[in-house]
This record gives structure tokens, C-alpha cells and sequence, in this order.
DNA sequence: GCTCAATTCTGAGCCTACTCATAATGTTTG
DNA sequence: CAAACATTATGAGTAGGCTCAGAATTGAGC
């Protein structure tokens, strides 16, 4: 796939078995357990491999969970995506339909949704997963950029603006949903706290000056 | 302090100096090495203390770092706060006058820095220097609210709306100056992106209908 | 089939944050 | 002053993420 060397077939299916082995490993036991109850033993265990094997398919007990969460936050964008469709209440919650799946999706099993949320924003972005996740965080802003530009017909906002609000909008989730002090609200609780943000920045006209 | 007993004064005496050893000990270390460059046991070391006795007085060693890293976020945040009162160019650049040295300050050792930030807002807020570094954190968003509400002469903006926008400009601030894909950037281009997106929620007027 | 190089796998071992049973030190009481 | 109690200090030990030197496997050339 990546590779110009016609590499035989033995090889390849063998490694394809064993990262295929890997993510179901860790699609099993962190969901459970949380990043923090599981160790990288026990993943390498259950996917049948010596933990240096474990490591050679993911560089680090962080891109193995971006791994498995990934897969979550691409499906909760998507149904975001197609909620903001179907939804003519104004921007604001248009805004919120696309949010809410997300945001559901994050807190779903809390530990490891911020932690993903933290390792996508902190963490080295050359690794192969923590790009892919980028791109869905990408996706999702390019979203909301466009509820923003769409429902605007009265053309006073610039494309450019709809993106950094767009950027805005997404800083406000991350904190919302990362932040110790929101662990205990529903998440009902923390997307109204999030509406409330939103619509402060969609309603203000300041003197700029 | 805290105690109704008479805590006699050879043992208390005792403790605060192994207090002011270890704070040193970190003051100097961290700063250097960077918090991923010094181990807990080498604070220990150049504190003078056993590596349990250093647990006894900060239960994790990023603990250890907000300690240190309060005193510079509150030096910085009075500079800002002092910066922002003489400077009469609009609310704009009130307001990155007032983030400025705290965006500096966090760059300074961007390491740390952004350790720091994290830990504030991703760790457990019970714990005492946490508690204390998210207090400056509200002593910032405050003044940037008071920025907000004061330049707001004309009473469009409800004072509950400006803190509400002082959370989202600490939100963005945040980011910009955690996420790794800022990290190349000067302190000039970061502030520059910082400044875009402020205008953009200062500026709109939306149909939130 | 056999040799040799390239690739992949392995797990003992390293590093470091953090704990906890025990020792040392200080304080009060008789 | 000694005994009894309370507080604080100690560092060997534990746990878990991650590495790396060597073993095992595979495919190519003959």
C-alpha cells in the first residue's frame, strides 16, 4: 500500500492479521476499563502479540486509544452532519444539532474522551493516527463553518470570519467537554452551557474600534 | 494556620523549610530541564529530602509544576492587567494587551507552559495549587470581562454576556497556545491569530433567530 | 534444497512516578 | 526523666509505559 517492492503475500496478511488483532484488542478493553484501567500488557495479551510487537503498530498507549476513538468520533460527526440537515431552528441550533453527537459521543465513557480530545490538540502531529483525527476535527469545523456561511444570505459575513468563528465555536467544545469542572453536569447541561457561548458570539456588536 | 492545636514550633518550622527547599528545588529544575527533562527523584535530591517526603508536600509531580508556575502566571496576568489600563486603542487591543504577558509567559517555556494549562484545567480542581492557579485563571477572565463591560458604554452588552465572552476568549486562548500546531509559531503570529479570532466574535451579528 | 539478507517478532529489562511499612523525631503526660 | 502517643521522614518496592539486542521468520538467488 505504502511500499514500491512487490512484498509477498505471507508477509503482508500476516501484519494486516496482527494490527487487525491489536485494534479489536483495544477496541474491547478501553471502552470497558478506561485508558487509564487498562494496561498496554493487557491489550498485547488479548491481541495475542509480545508487547514489543504492540508497539511496533502504534507507537504509543495514546495513538492506540486516538485509534479506537477515531472510529467514534467520525460516526458522531456524520450524524451530526445530517441532524444540522435536518434542522431549521436558526444557526444557533443548527449549530447544536451538528455539536450534540459529538459532544454525546466524547462523554460517553468521559476518561477517554478527553483524553483523545487532549492527545489530537497536544500530541505529535506526524503520527499517522492523530492526523486522521485532525482531518475529522477538520471536517467538523468546515461543518459548522458552513451552517455559518449558508444561513448568512444576507451575505454580511465573510467566508474567512465563517471559518474563525467556526474555530471558535470548536475551542469552546473542547474546553466545555475536557474541563474537570463540567465532569459532573449532564450532558444536556454542558451543550446549554455551550449554547449559551455560542450564541453570546453570534449575537455581540461591539465597537471595535 | 489551620490547626487548633498549638502546633509547637520546633516541627512546624521544620516542615516549612522542607516546604522552601522543595519549592526552590522545583523553581530551579523545571525552568531548565523542562518538566519532561527532571525526575521527581532529582527534585528530591537538590531539595534534600527523601522521594516519599517529597510526595508528603506535593502529591503529584504536577502538582509540583503549578506550584511553580502560579507565581509566573500571576506576575503575568498583574502585567496584562496593568498593560490593559493604559492602552485606550478599542477593546481589541485592550484585551491582547491584557493576554499578552500571559501568553508570553506561557510560551516562555512552552513545555511547561502548556503542561500547565492542561493540568489546570484537565486535573482534579481539589487539590491546593490547582485551586489556587484556577482562581488567577478566573482573576483573567474577570479582568477581560471588566474590559468588556467597561468599553460597552453604550449598554448593548448585558454584564452576564461580557463574562460569557471573556470565557470564550479564554477558550481561544487556550488552544492557540496549547495545540501543537502552534507550537513553530512566534509569540507575535500566535497573538496575531489570537487577535482574528476575538475580532470575529466581537464583530458579529448574526440571525440566531 | 540451501544460503543469505531483509523483515518482523519477542520479552527481559529500563525508567520513572508514586506508595507504604517502618523508623525517626518531636510532644505531652505521669 | 521515662513512657506513651502523635506526627513526619524514609527509601526499598511496585507498576506500567516503552526500548532494544537478539531470535525467528520469510523470500530471493542459486
Amino acid at each position: 500500500m505504502d511500499d514500491v517492492r512487490i512484498s509477498s503475500g505471507r508477509r503482508e496478511r500476516a501484519k494486516k492479521d496482527k494490527r487487525d488483532r491489536i485494534m479489536m484488542a483495544a477496541r474491547e478493553l478501553f471502552p470497558v476499563r478506561g485508558v487509564g484501567g487498562v494496561t498496554t500488557q493487557q491489550i498485547a495479551d488479548l491481541a495475542d502479540v509480545a508487547i514489543g510487537t504492540l508497539y511496533l503498530y502504534a507507537s504509543t498507549k495514546a495513538e492506540l486509544l486516538i485509534m479506537v476513538q477515531n472510529e467514534k468520533f467520525a460516526a458522531a460527526i456524520d450524524d451530526g452532519l445530517s441532524a444540522a440537515e435536518s434542522c431549521s431552528q436558526g444557526v444557533l441550533e443548527e449549530i447544536i444539532a451538528l455539536i450534540r453527537p459529538v459532544v454525546v459521543c466524547v462523554r460517553e465513557q468521559i476518561e477517554n474522551g478527553r483524553t483523545y480530545l487532549h492527545e489530537l490538540v497536544f500530541g505529535d502531529p506526524a503520527e499517522p493516527n492523530r492526523r486522521e483525527g485532525l482531518a475529522l476535527a477538520a471536517r467538523l469545523e468546515d461543518g459548522i463553518a458552513s451552517l455559518l456561511t449558508r444561513t448568512d444570505s444576507k451575505g454580511t459575513r465573510e467566508d474567512a470570519d465563517a471559518i474563525t468563528l467556526a474555530r471558535v465555536v470548536t475551542a469552546i467544545m473542547h474546553i466545555s467537554v475536557t474541563a474537570s469542572i463540567f465532569l459532573q453536569y449532564t450532558n444536556e447541561a454542558v451543550l446549554e452551557d455551550i449554547r449559551t457561548q455560542i450564541r453570546a458570539i453570534l449575537t455581540t456588536h461591539s465597537p471595535v474600534a
